[in-house]
DNA sequence: TCAGCTATGTATAAATA
DNA sequence: TTATTTATACATAGCTG
């Protein structure tokens, strides 16, 4: 876009590297909120800049639950990779959940 | 883009709808990838379409370092106190072995 | 569904103020 | 610097096969 064809590499020059950080971020950020309203999408986009400066997007008002969506999802999966032992229920999130809740309940009883 | 200006409301035609979330889905990881790879950024992204399939993009290999590192920032303190989140280790399975010690040893105490 | 096509609207690199 | 402008490249809505 604009003058002349983008080549796929870092910038060098550190101005245009932040000018174009700037222009693309807002960029990206406009088109996920048009993601999400166009096509009913749930979409999270978190971005750090090269100084450690954050930005985010969200479609929920809790970017964690697109997370915790995500991590649900993610480790429900058979687990192809992770022969961690977790053959029984293959999964280790529900079972760190549960493990989770058991902990709390326990823990309240204690006291 | 394209034929029409868009107007920014959800897409009631279904088809429609399924046919603009692929292609937008797909200019929207190109173009966070784009960002990482030009600006040096970093850059995590999840999507869920209408009907829940997931899809994403991370420019570590790891999502979650991103998502630890959001944590991080947003909430400020690295969470030491709280050996429930998973702020540190970054690691689920590490995380759980913690857990169920702490249950384990709990739960001894309880008898 | 699943790719191409293409006319048109957008995004943005570089220039300018 | 930062904001605005402009020229161009890019993305994509509606089609078509």
């Amino acid at each position: 876009m604009g003058r002349g064809r983008v080549v796929l590499e870092r910038i060098e020059n550190k101005i245009n590297r932040q000018v174009t950080f700037s222009k693309r971020r807002s960029g990206l950020l406009k088109k996920a909120f048009e993601l999400c309203v166009l096509c009913d999408a749930e979409v999270a986009l978190i971005i750090f800049s090269s100084r450690g400066k954050l930005f985010q997007y969200s479609s929920t008002t809790d970017i964690n639950k697109i997370i915790e969506r995500y991590r649900q999802c993610r480790y429900s999966k058979p687990q192809a990779g992770n022969s961690l032992g977790h053959n029984e229920s293959q999964n280790l999130y529900q079972d760190y959940l549960k493990l989770k809740a058991k902990y709390e309940s326990l823990d309240r009883k204690q006291r």
